[in-house]
DNA sequence: GCCCAGGAGCATA
DNA sequence: TATGCTCATGGG
């Protein structure tokens, strides 16, 4: 193990960042009109509805502001299309005029749709492993967003690494991580393998991410 | 008006 | 293997 020596480092970084922001009470859910975040609360989600709310969320995530993507999520949750069947039968036209938010909303709403055609098989799919490998290969979904559903959708310990993840590396010269399998297996071999601790660290670091794109534009 | 935001797929070299 | 282009809205 090449990087145990740094595991109090990566993990008290954790306790560091959890000490100054707090329990984030990431990934919200939707109930009655509302956005709920759930602070210390990890048994979230509790049944398939809010799974599916989650799944759907971290695909209207992509490349866009979580605040784009949530605009979207509600509006598919007000015109009553927020679970399973009710958007297997929703048209994709439909799909991305509610989802116009997010951005990419065609694109978007073509991966929703192709999402759903293989989403009771991939219900069935036992090992977390392979449901990694065949959310992989499903169009429109990459590590990432395969790595966010793992997490938060099915609580499974698959650490997430996005853009703000890279820069927190670079920031604290933690590791190189260029490429998105090896930054992932660092953070994996050096924190404890437990799904809470993954979600609550990569919450986070978004926090954290958010907090320094404030300071660059009081810089400009 | 410009720039960036929590990505992914595809073409091209 | 890596680099560039495309998809597109919303907020500062």
């Amino acid at each position: 193990m090449a990087f145990r020596a740094d595991f109090p480092s990566v993990y008290s970084l954790y306790k560091k960042l959890l000490r100054s922001y707090g329990p984030q009470g990431w990934w919200p859910i939707i109930k009655r009109g509302r956005i709920f975040y759930h602070p210390k609360n990890y048994e979230c989600p509790r049944n398939e509805k809010e799974r599916f709310q989650i799944i759907i969320g971290a695909l209207l995530a992509q490349n866009t502001s979580w605040k784009n993507a949530e605009k979207a999520l509600l509006s598919l949750h007000c015109a009553g299309l927020l679970s399973f069947s009710k958007l297997r039968n929703a048209s994709e036209k439909e799909i991305a005029r509610l989802i116009r938010s997010s951005g990419y909303y065609n694109q978007k709403a073509r991966r929703i749709k192709n999402f759903l055609e293989f989403y009771p098989a991939l219900r069935r799919i036992a090992s977390p492993e392979k449901m990694r490998e065949s959310l992989l290969s499903l169009n429109g979904i990459g590590p990432e967003t395969a790595d966010s559903i793992l997490l938060y959708a099915f609580k499974q310990p698959f650490f997430v690494v996005d853009a703000y993840t890279r820069r927190f590396c670079a920031a604290h010269g933690i590791c190189h991580c260029d490429d998105y399998e090896q930054c992932r297996s660092f953070f994996e071999r050096n924190l404890p393998r437990d799904f809470r601790i993954y979600n609550e660290y990569h919450a986070l670091i978004v926090q954290w991410g958010k907090e320094q794109n404030g300071i660059r534009s009081k810089r400009k």
